[in-house]
DNA sequence: GTGAAAGCGCTAACAA
DNA sequence: TTGTTAGCGCTTTCAC
């Protein structure tokens, strides 16, 4: 049984209200009372309960996260980004996985967060139109990342951008029939960033003229093993790719595993991007488009937190800036690779 | 303004004694009296306060985490771990990061977590044996995972066997001098992982006849920076290693990155050898020793859940196994590699 | 099967 | 500067 507010009082001589306020550090307490207070606290190892303090005051000191899951590299970033600021505010993080369409009602309703957090951030939570309205008119304030929503504040990246810039690094490279590991999510419109990331590949490939090859462009899942599937699925085809761009890095490892399985030299033969700058990608030596993952996480909480302290304002609409990082896995296409490799396919 | 119980009560034309029976399921609630309730809850959106509830319930439904860090994937697989169970049985988790001893001390007394959680499992939280025993005598069930502590329920991994295993492996490829990267610690007794890894390295070599070398040993910071670092350095001995044993695969792959910027052959003229089985160590075919760092977040949370459960049990420890999973990056020791340098050396 | 009422432990007016 | 008191919104006896 936990010392309670009145064991304090009691212990220190004053009323429960005094206890509050000295323990709070609001002013209005003398001194003295509040060091008589502060003693009796610390000798009974008093902490107020937050249920009950939050029931009183109104605020949960809390922030909720929503993520489609915990594990992956990008959402354990933006995790710890907006960690980084809800700790510096000394508020406390709830962290919610919302993967399937019941739980995105339950998100948009406000269901199950109601006296649990403040505000909420949802990470790449692909809502319909009527439940990213539901959200929005919800009393609870919410920041939307990495996905579009017109009456909520959101921190995105420009994905069309992301695919023209990957794709034009290959192309100046004299590549010209370039793979594309990527996504194909049911319902395109709520999960948006493979399209767009898609939408700049193809516009860098129109401004280049040149026909885009829908065999060209495969699922990989947004995972390692589906970067390799993809990878070797490309490199099957009767005229492969000289060059990949995965549209997460994850996937370009998948696609580097696949190259060194075959025996392929990167960049040599294949040349891949990725897209993240995940940690290991600079070990990897990986090229990639760079987006700060971490850095959204903190703008979010920020973003969200201005809205929480000042009520209502205008949704602000943030996009942060990605950029190309070239390293070590894109290179020169070859003049003619295809009689080199039949040459090689002689010598076996 | 939300709807409130009595909101409902009023429209269900019933006590909010019913419709908090009835909402949640119990018996004694007649069907169509349940069926009114819910029907007047559904049209007013109601959801009962999480705060109101846990005040009066003295439960909170909510179980904390406290990890040193986010963001690095162990961590990350952890949490997400303990977040399958935890929602599965309808919870919600809490993170919080303690990374210094005021955030130690905090978690140990309890402090910031009253009325906030119902338990609370500490990962790799290095504390002091003062602090371990304030936890444990503190009304607030706890589970640690990766460290040790007699009063406490555990998960941990044999990490003696964790280095020894590698070493083994190492050693039966006629490898004699092997490097160590792992971490120093202010206070080994507190974070006890590199030294028991440490340990099992000592076990094998001496096992071996072989006389440990300080040289060899180096910190790594458990990152791919600092992998690279210790890496380079033992590359720059007098007698440099033929083989590394990194702590962690993020070490490992510092030294890969390393040994290719230095173009030395992997596992031709180093062998290198992890610790975790991290989702891209098997893209880079890297030979590591895997623990089950997922299940580990699991089993901490059906410990907890158990305690909390079932109240004061025998405090469980248990210890997951770890396995050696032999990749592409271990290899036969050359007979003599220093000639063969001199040689290369004399060409440049 | 249902209702009345007493808290849960705190904060925030309002008095003093 | 400090105390009194009325909630915050729910759960939980205890009656009926």
């Amino acid at each position: 049984m936990p010392a309670s507010i009145g064991d304090v009082a009691e212990h220190a001589g004053v009323s429960v209200a005094t206890v509050s306020r000295a323990l709070r550090g609001l002013p209005n307490v003398a001194p003295s009372t509040r060091a008589r207070v502060l003693e009796a606290a610390a000798r009974l190892g008093y902490v107020a309960d937050a249920r009950a303090a939050g029931l009183a005051s109104g605020r949960t000191r809390t922030i909720g996260v929503a993520v489609p899951l915990i594990g992956p590299w990008f959402f354990s970033q933006v995790l710890a980004g907006v960690e980084a600021v809800v700790t510096d505010r000394d508020l406390d993080l709830l962290v919610l996985t919302v993967d399937d369409d019941a739980g995105r009602q339950r998100l948009a309703s406000g269901a199950r967060l109601r006296g649990r957090v403040d505000g909420v951030i949802a990470v790449d939570v692909a809502l319909t139109e009527e439940q990213r309205a539901t959200l929005a008119a919800n009393d609870l304030p919410a920041v939307l990342v990495g996905l579009r929503g017109e009456d909520l504040p959101c921190v995105l990246v420009d994905n069309v951008e992301v695919g023209r810039t990957a794709t034009e690094h290959l192309l100046s490279l004299g590549h010209t029939r370039i793979g594309l590991v990527g996504h194909a999510r049911d319902d395109p419109l709520r999960f948006s960033v493979p399209e767009e990331r898609r939408r700049g590949y193809h516009e860098a490939l129109a401004a280049a003229g040149i026909e885009p090859d829908p065999r060209l462009e495969l699922d990989g899942n947004f995972s390692i093993p589906g970067g390799a599937e993809a990878a070797e699925a490309l490199l099957a085809l009767p005229e492969p790719p000289t060059a990949i761009l995965a549209m997460s890095d994850e996937m370009a490892f998948g696609c580097l595993r696949l190259a060194r399985q075959r025996g392929l030299a990167v960049p040599g033969d294949l040349s891949v991007v990725g897209v993240d700058d995940h940690d290991v990608a600079a070990a990897w030596d990986l090229t990639t488009v760079s987006q700060p993952v971490q850095g959204m996480g903190e703008q979010a909480a920020e973003l969200l937190l201005a809205v929480i302290d000042a009520g209502a304002t205008a949704p602000a609409h943030l996009t942060v800036p990605s950029r190309l990082r070239v390293r070590g896995t894109t290179g020169p296409a070859k003049a003619d690779r295809t009689p080199s490799r039949s040459t090689q396919d002689a010598i076996t």
